[in-house]
DNA sequence: CGCGCAGGTTGGAAAACCAGACCCACAAGG
DNA sequence: CCTTGTGGGTCTGGTTTTCCAACCTGCGCG
């Protein structure tokens, strides 16, 4: 029935409440449970779920770091890495549209500026924007024009 | 309690489920409410909700295009088209991790070639990676190293 | 008149979410 | 030995969302 496509796909993995918040956290460094509890205000029952589901599906993984008492960490996968790109693409338009003031989270990248980041086309690496792009198959049929 | 951040901020406003799926739709070109319940898979109630509230916070523009019987359409305004970047983001991201088999839908960009979508940095458009980030200033405090 | 269509609204059942209490294993302090 | 504290959860009961299907409304059409 449905629209076959990418972003309904990801959305089955990530797009829960409080998902992205725990992957934010952990990208961030925190690793644990009780912190990630705390910095994101989700209730730790929905927590617990959602972590088992991250590592289920391969984006998180849960390391025991401490035998007795067993302690665990969770730590990103090479694909929970990836996800920072759409995080951040997230937060550079909640900055703009969205939270009132500047920016409460700001980022430096490895050239020595504060990161900003921009969407491109890789082939001619201009800024994205709606009225450049044109679908041109959609849920894996050509576009009739 | 928890961490003051434009992703959270961004989520209250898109996070709900079939929020961006409708906003897919609707920068698709599908502005009516018939095209993007069947495209999405939502439920009426859930769409209509959706659609009322993403008119409050300006992301579409709810248009009568026709007054006898009354009929309406959903434009997105200038801040609705801004996600356009998020979206392909996502997009981009299921691409790669989540759909299996060939992307379901390809986009063109006015360059002429198929438009993957990049995140760069806009100093100096380097492709951004996690481990060329970092945080420095977090929930409106610089970060301590 | 009866039908169809766009754009919803309504009601009831199912699922998700929430706060807070509880649990378990162990360590440290008294 | 007994108490307290900590990390990493689970359990409970109640509230809120979501889902599905049916219904409603205004009007054009045959």
């Amino acid at each position: 029935m449905a629209r076959e496509c990418s972003i309904a796909n990801a959305l089955e993995v990530i797009g829960e409440r409080w998902t992205l918040l725990a992957l934010r956290e952990v990208l961030l460094g925190n690793r644990r449970f009780d912190q990630i509890v705390q910095q994101t205000g989700a209730s730790r029952d929905i927590l617990a779920t959602r972590l088992r589901k991250l590592v289920e599906v391969g984006l998180l993984e849960r390391r025991q770091y401490e035998m007795h008492p067993p302690r665990y960490e969770y730590h990103p996968t090479e694909v929970g890495q990836s996800l920072h790109t759409v995080l951040l693409t997230l937060m550079a338009w909640g900055n703009d549209h969205v939270t009132a003031g500047p920016p409460p989270t700001v980022w430096e990248h490895s050239c020595g500026h504060e990161l900003r980041p921009q969407v491109v086309c890789a082939h001619c690496r201009q800024e994205v924007e709606l009225g450049d792009s044109r679908a041109v198959r959609l849920g894996g049929r050509p576009v009739e024009r």
